[in-house]
DNA sequence: GGGGAAATAAAGCAATGGCTACGCCTAGCA
DNA sequence: TGCTAGGCGTAGCCATTGCTTTATTTCCCC
């Protein structure tokens, strides 16, 4: 299993590589705000646990289970995104917000949270009624 | 800033406080499933951060502070177990997702999960609705 | 006052993941 | 073709968190 850290790692790795082809150490450490010498690091945690394919000075390689891994990460914090911003969070939150609980939900409840968004989605009349109880809810103070 | 678990022990003690009136070592520990030495070491954390007042081998009593964060804590705790409930998580998932997510969501995001709480139960007619989706989903695979 | 349960103290361990310092590799320029 | 700057890697260290083990202390009740 991965930690919350090595997620993160493999969700901008994959990113980078949808992105631009290619995920260099620079732009791993530049993305999550730590050294280099960090990133190589888990660079070959990941490779142990082939999530990709590392070698040294020459970059390196998702391995099917990585970029299948990725690529639901990619899109688990993107759907949490999603979500806190229908139900009516400040912007400035949600990315940390988003950063803290992706790594803490089971699969089960990603597809719920899922489907709630589709919810929203298809009858955008159902967010109106949402403020609507927001605008009650705060009127009541 | 309170960290993760000690957030879990404020919640556990201001819970067994109020149910049973104090809240003893061994107690907290069974709780949280740790050893009662743990917890003594905890609890001297949260008496230097002023959360509970504490004299050895004597108990402790939660500061308004202490109280304050332990209510809040513990709704927090329960509204998202709700939360979950009524997107369609399976039981079994439900307490461990709660666990983890709750300590990294900020206060407005809990407000507004709060509100999305009430839009579902003030007419049960859009959990159904939900649900619905959540079927119309399943029948394309 | 003594026995035993509960609580505490001290020491230490393990996992995680970051940083610094320094050394190595290599692409690309001179 | 050789140099070198900048990127990358390694080693060692450190901080944090929170747990355990072991030994000791205290309290409560008989
Ligand atoms: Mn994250
Ligand atoms: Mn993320
Ligand atoms: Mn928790
Ligand atoms: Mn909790």
């Amino acid at each position: 299993m991965a930690t919350p850290s090595m997620e993160d790692y493999l969700e901008r790795i994959y990113k980078l590589i949808d992105e631009k082809g290619y995920a260099r150490v620079s732009d791993i450490a530049e993305g999550l705000e730590v050294h280099p010498s960090s990133v190589t690091k888990m660079i070959q945690k990941l490779d142990k646990d082939n999530y990709l394919i590392y070698e040294k000075y020459r970059g390196l390689m998702l391995t099917p289970k990585g970029k299948k891994m990725g690529k639901r990460l990619v899109e688990r914090h993107q759907l949490l995104e999603n979500f806190l911003t229908i139900i009516g969070v400040q912007e400035d939150n949600i990315y940390k917000d988003v950063e803290g609980i992706e790594h803490h939900l089971s699969w089960d409840s990603i597809t719920c949270i899922e489907t709630l968004v589709e919810y929203f989605r298809r009858d955008p009349g159902r967010t109106d009624e949402l403020l609507n109880v927001r605008k009650e809810i705060e009127a009541d103070n």
